[in-house]
DNA sequence: CGGGTTTTCGACTTAGGATCGAAAACATGG
DNA sequence: CCATGTTTTCGATCCTAAGTCGAAAACCCG
């Protein structure tokens, strides 16, 4: 039976990122341009090989940290594994482990030459299964911010209720209304007001309350009713 | 940059899966008793190593099909990815890709002489991580039986409202209420009667209506409302 | 046919999301 | 300095859906 302990090689194992941030005003990520074949011209996800002392998520995190300047990730999170034999076209044969990152949207970190941002919705032609990856990773961005308290890996640590509804909009690829965001939010506990506002646009116009996330790590915010243990248990849950 | 075309070989991946079925009122996991060292004696999830032409979904599909006779899995997800450098105490380093099965309650199917079912909340000693791997499976199950259709999995085709609470609470670990389950799930579109009902108990009472899942896939069943796009959009979503 | 048992269904309560509109707070121009 | 326009904020209301309870329905048995 399976015994994990044998040897057969062949096949190697990387870990990509697809790194989310909305930017103006559109959910983005962060691609690089291949110079070599295979796919040359073609963008592709910041990545590498897993190194022999290392795990996926130190891995993701040396190569983001290293090749593209990305220290300020807000969330990273393992999305899935891609496998299929021929997804990259020579061999050797190449496993994939995929990673969600986030970057809160105030900083603009700097990076390499052949390294930009690209909308989502709307990609450059992918090297090898990239792009069925950026789709993942946008699809469990959205899934998440609805329950879960993810959405303060892609706010500045202080904004106003509508800068964070312009960036769920961006996110969620719909509009949503600031008033009832800032009441759902407010009532998890997830939204805490700092006390000082910012100053009010070019316009005019009531200057707004700056807010911020309260530190509630990534906790699932009450999934569902069906049957809720009186009021506790609440492990990972995870992905 | 991340080129995922050379070699450096040492890195063996493997799939496994924690394949949970509810038996006789509680959460079980199937596990197998290795007999060889290392961690002789000690209990091991089933799976294998990853084929050359195979990706990890087919591949565990086949080692659970061909080692354990597990033919009748409901589901099969990507769990996560375990790859802690000395997850395998000696080398070469294997890199597991872990999988969620679910088995209907109702069948029974033939294991081999090494291999058991036993409680998730009362875990024999276990081989490598593959403790922490159960208890992430059972985690995500849990979860997932709140905010999607997962219960269709672990439920027959046919079934009783009565059954199915026994089930939801064996899973969930506390007690759920028949009547809210019935109603919560029947709004969702999700439960069905079939017409038919099911013989009363050896000490009378009504007999309970059949009930069986509607065929929809796995979907998630409306997260939560922030802003909902008015009644549509609804992707994958995934894990 | 009455007592015990289990299921089923309706009614009510409670919680939380969706929507709307008025009031508050600021800037600008006359 | 006031009227106007702009943006934010907050309360009030509506509505959907989960949580709870208890009575009625449907069966068994003696």
């Amino acid at each position: 039976m399976a015994d994990g302990i044998s040897r057969s090689g062949g096949t190697e194992h990387e870990v990509l990122a697809a790194v989310l941030q909305v930017r103006v005003g559109s959910l983005q990520v962060l691609l690089w341009q291949r110079a070599r074949e295979p796919h040359a011209g073609r963008w592709a996800l910041p990545g590498g090989r897993l190194r022999p002392t290392e795990d996926v998520e130190t891995s993701i995190r040396r190569q983001l940290a290293e090749k593209v300047d990305v220290q300020q990730l807000a969330h990273v999170e393992q999305l899935a594994v891609f496998s299929a034999p021929d997804r990259v076209p020579r061999p050797p044969r190449v496993v994939a482990t995929a990673f969600l990152g986030l970057v809160p949207c105030d900083v603009d970190p700097a990076v390499p030459a052949d390294t930009a941002w690209h909308q989502v919705a709307e990609l450059p032609p992918t090297a090898f299964d990239h792009g069925a990856i950026v789709l993942r990773a946008r699809n469990r961005l959205r899934a998440k911010l609805s329950y879960t308290n993810l959405g303060f890996a892609l706010a500045p640590r202080k904004f106003t209720v509508s800068a964070l509804r312009a960036l769920y909009s961006a996110a969620l690829g719909y509009r949503v209304s600031a008033t009832n965001l800032q009441r759902v939010l407010s009532r998890r506990g997830l939204l805490e007001p700092t006390g000082h506002t910012a100053p009010s646009g070019p316009s005019g116009g009531r200057p707004a309350a700056l807010f911020r996330f309260t530190g509630k790590g990534l906790e699932v915010t009450d999934p569902f009713a069906v049957l809720r243990p009186p009021r506790a248990a609440k492990d990972d849950a995870g992905e």
